[in-house]
DNA sequence: TGGAATCTGTGATTTTTTTCACAAATACGG
DNA sequence: CCGTATTTGTGAAAAAAATCACAGATTCCA
């Protein structure tokens, strides 16, 4: 019987921003590091980091700490990154535009290869590396390789049903910026980027330390 | 002694979620709704619905469910949105120029009141209500009344400083797109939004599911 | 080479958050 | 106005996550 432990999600979020320092200092030259070290940069205790590692592995040496190098080289292999990750982009407005034209995604192995847009005065713009095509064409990803992420970057009322059309035609995962719930089969997982919540929170906690 | 209720930070966050889904019905002339109903809309449990609430006080009628126009007043209330919220942004490139274009926050209370870049190609030009301005002048926004809240949108390389820039002027809370953990002292809230961070979470479950 | 210093990995503990489950309140049909 | 059906609000229980704390491994230097 296969032990299967669990996995806090927000441990692997953390592995993101462990990847990201230890990617960082390599790059500055640095050999290693000790669960400490790695909890400043990041701002989390020593613990949390020995602990979300361990959930993947033994990464690190007694009386040494964590040979950078390879810390980065596992970290990648878990997340997934070492491999090209295709995307498409569906909504080539305001978000959508600024999306397409970041580069930073490519250099992390995320690729935008597609993006698809309602308005005909969108369709057929270059934007970034691509070009912009009619939402009606979407099933021209399956030809694509096997594109499974997505991200959604169209007004709230039509979210819906571009996710609806991207389920079916193979996605499995939905970046989401359209300030809905997204009703999908389980087995597709959503992430939505919720920039009103996130006001939200601030207007709440500036209101309630001016209250009392 | 006055008694301390502790409220998870994630109830404040789903409090963002209520608020849309009422005023969406509302605004459909709906009446009333019970904590089922609004975790169907939500994707929550009822018990999670009505926990949450409780935390802020009463604000149903056993047999009855919640009145939509007062339960819509009430969260607003406790997330502070009978105010209006001022906000600075710093650097109008890609994503910062989509967040002024973006018409959503306006209507929503939160009003970027002011733009800051560093590039002399940006400064003076209009995006959406505001004319970017040098970052050289950043402490203007003392003058504009007392703005707390700021979004940064520059470079990595450049967040650091902006962040402690931002903070000497008075701001309180920051949403920070740079792919970075900014240091600031306690009292100061910052929020991430790590896109990196989000796809990385596909790439690793979408690895996982394809390995066993 | 040895002994002090460092640092990991992890079981145990504590804290936090979610879920359960039910008494009490209200609604409503007849 | 009564009895049944709803539905809330909330302690208690369960589940999840973070923190503690330490045995044991490794390093380093004298
Ligand atoms: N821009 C922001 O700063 C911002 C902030 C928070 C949330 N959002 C949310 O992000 C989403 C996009 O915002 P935006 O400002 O980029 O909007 P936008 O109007 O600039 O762009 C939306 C694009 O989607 C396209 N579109 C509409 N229906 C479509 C469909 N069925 N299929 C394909 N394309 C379709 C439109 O033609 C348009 O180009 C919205 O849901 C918005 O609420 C945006
Ligand atoms: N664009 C995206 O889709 C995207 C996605 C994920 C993360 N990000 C992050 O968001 C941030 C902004 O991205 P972008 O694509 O908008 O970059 P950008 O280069 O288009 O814009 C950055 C702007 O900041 C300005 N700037 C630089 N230093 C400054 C300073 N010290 N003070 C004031 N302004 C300054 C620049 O002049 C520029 O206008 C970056 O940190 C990026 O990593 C962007």
């Amino acid at each position: 019987m296969p032990e299967k432990k669990k996995i806090p999600k927000s441990a692997v979020s953390r592995l993101s921003l462990y990847l990201r320092e230890v990617t960082r200092l390599e790059k500055g030259g640095k050999g290693k590091i000790s669960s400490t070290e790695l909890g400043d940069y990041t701002d989390l205790t020593d613990a949390q980091v020995r602990k979300d590692l361990s959930y993947f592995g033994q990464f690190g040496t007694s009386g040494a700490g964590y040979d950078i190098p390879s810390l980065k080289e596992a970290i990648r292999k878990i997340l997934g990154k070492d491999k090209i990750w295709p995307i498409v982009l569906v909504g080539a407005g305001n978000i959508g535009s600024a999306l397409l034209r970041y580069p930073g995604f490519k250099n992390q192995g995320f690729v935008i290869k597609e993006a698809f847009d309602a308005d005909r005065k969108k369709v057929g713009k270059r934007c970034g590396d691509v070009v912009v095509k009619d939402i009606k064409n979407i099933s021209d990803i399956k030809k694509n390789g096997s594109i499974r992420i997505a991200i959604i970057a169209v007004p709230e009322n039509s979210a819906q049903d571009v996710a609806n059309t991207l389920v079916k035609v193979g996605i499995r995962s939905i970046l989401n910026f359209a300030p809905v719930v997204l009703r999908v089969n389980s087995g597709v997982t959503v992430s939505n980027i919720d920039l009103s919540t996130e006001l939200e929170n601030f207007s709440f906690i500036l209101s309630s330390q001016e209250a009392p």
